[in-house]
DNA sequence: GCGTTATAGTTACATATGAAACCAATTGCA
DNA sequence: TGCAATTGGTTTCATATGTAACTATAACGC
């Protein structure tokens, strides 16, 4: 075999660099959309994301938001705290566990809600729209594809 | 029009909200590489982008450097401290304009990064093993588009 | 030449994030 | 029962990151 192109200990070219280019991607992604709910709400996007999953999920504890997020308790904790301070979300404690808290959007949060989850919409959309049909069918087989492993 | 699937106010499912998608599989990915390299060089993920430019353009000048991670000049001026401290990027000053620093990998420098691409390299291709020949090529024709558009 | 403006890079401060220690309530089980 | 181990959640501390202010040098306009 002769020159390779591309000597494993070769300096890497980051802009092919796969892990590379998705972080960029994503960052990039996610900052505009922040961008957006966090001017007009003071919202985090971990902030945004709890309202999400409780909009969806109603009742769940702050253990179950963190597995729905993906986010560590921690980070759900914190995120709890501005949102019911700010009165965006409910916490009651469970009856017959009263570690565990229940949780819910206000009517506040709703009203959040109904502005942010179009604008977030809006913003996969325009994303997508860079795409035609079959672009858009291949991304997602990918993504389900790439998902499913590295998640171990 | 009648009943809509997804009425746009609607409780969002993150797990099919595309940036979302995103920003999960970009950190698991990042994140498994940069877990490596931490272990075993006490080397930020940031720190290590910086030495992947420098090993591909030796001379650069912090500004560049910026320029080519998309980090920002902050970041890469602790990012240089911390390598220069540890004696991995050589820094000098430009000759005509003492503002600008030249920067490059030291010998051990290039020993880390002997051991660090090939690494990076192999976490890329595991992930590109998941995929057929086609998606690769898909996925690669769908990077160019998106991000031919998002850095704005 | 010389004051104004721009540029390279660092420092300071404020905020975000993660890991570990912690408290309280619950469960398991001898 | 009763105590050890587990679980839900918060607090603490150490580190990371972003923004703005700052220093030093260089470029520009006259």
């Amino acid at each position: 075999m002769s020159a390779e192109r591309h000597p494993d200990h070769a300096p890497l070219e980051l802009e092919h660099f796969l892990p590379y280019r998705l972080s960029i991607l994503s960052n990039a992604v996610s900052q505009a959309i922040a961008d957006d709910y966090q001017r007009r709400f003071d919202l985090s996007m971990t902030e945004w994301r709890v309202m999400a999953v409780l909009a969806r999920f109603d009742g769940l504890s702050a253990r179950e938001v963190a597995e729905r997020t993906l986010m560590d308790k921690v980070a759900v904790s914190r995120a709890l705290a501005k949102l019911v301070e700010a009165g965006w979300v409910t916490r009651a404690t469970h009856d017959g566990d009263k570690r565990r808290s229940v949780l819910g959007l206000s009517e506040a949060g709703w009203a959040i809600h109904e502005v942010v989850a179009p604008m977030a919409r809006a913003h996969e959309r325009n994303l997508l729209e860079k795409l035609d049909e079959e672009e858009r069918t291949w991304l997602l087989r990918i993504l389900d594809k790439l998902q499913a492993i590295e998640p171990k």
